[in-house]
DNA sequence: TGAATATATGAGTATCTATACATATAATGT
DNA sequence: ACATTATATGTATAGATACTCATATATTCA
């Protein structure tokens, strides 16, 4: 009836590292591993905001910003909205975000 | 009565992240964001191994293997328990290793 | 079209990192 | 004590990374 090797479609463990999963998980925490990476994303995950606002709420150069979105647009950790010469930036991928959070919150609490 | 600046012992969101935390946080995920690392931990989350079966099972050299154990070491990601001039390795977070299957299983079934 | 503003990009550089090789340390058994 | 086995460590190096400076692109408005 049940066979237990059976892959269901749901919350079952990875027992397996394929080198495409190995991969988009390095990449995913290698995003999370920069100091400044991780002060953007913390700044976009309380609100929306353009690439000069974050550098002078981060106090960073307007280019290191840049740089650095561009990362994280290439994961498509991050998304924006054109208003005018003004782009505004915000996160796009919930599930890393969640894991910065919970980062955040256990190095917090002890 | 209830005093929301008041920071609760529990579950509340850090909407501020200090220069302490900020370096928690990186190194956490700098551990996890290089596929070595990703491989030995994954290993150890199934079953203690010693580093000759680590470096056998995953095709690396010993040396490599030490140098990242090393590593994990420092950040108390793991620990190990000696057998004679065996040293068997096991995880040591619970927390890291959670943040590393909940990647897995994300990058697993997109 | 030209000035002003916002952002992106290219290049150079200093620093970091992961690995490989060689060797050292440590524990065991004879 | 000596050989053997398991692991750790030092060092060199190739490659990656993040930042800075200079400049390019793009949009808006006069």
């Amino acid at each position: 009836m049940h066979d237990p090797n059976q892959r269901s479609e749901e919350s079952l463990p990875c027992t397996t590292l394929d080198e495409e999963t190995l991969f988009m998980v390095s990449q995913t925490f290698k995003a999370l591993s920069d100091t400044t990476r991780i002060r953007i994303l913390h700044l976009l995950s309380q609100r929306e905001c353009s690439v000069n606002e974050i550098a002078e709420e981060l106090s960073l150069l307007q280019s290191t910003v840049s740089h650095q979105l561009r990362f994280l647009k290439n994961l498509r950790l991050v998304k924006f909205r054109r208003a005018g010469t003004t782009l505004y930036y915000s996160h796009d991928d919930q599930h890393v975000m969640d894991l910065l959070s919970e980062a955040i919150h256990h190095a917090c609490h002890d």
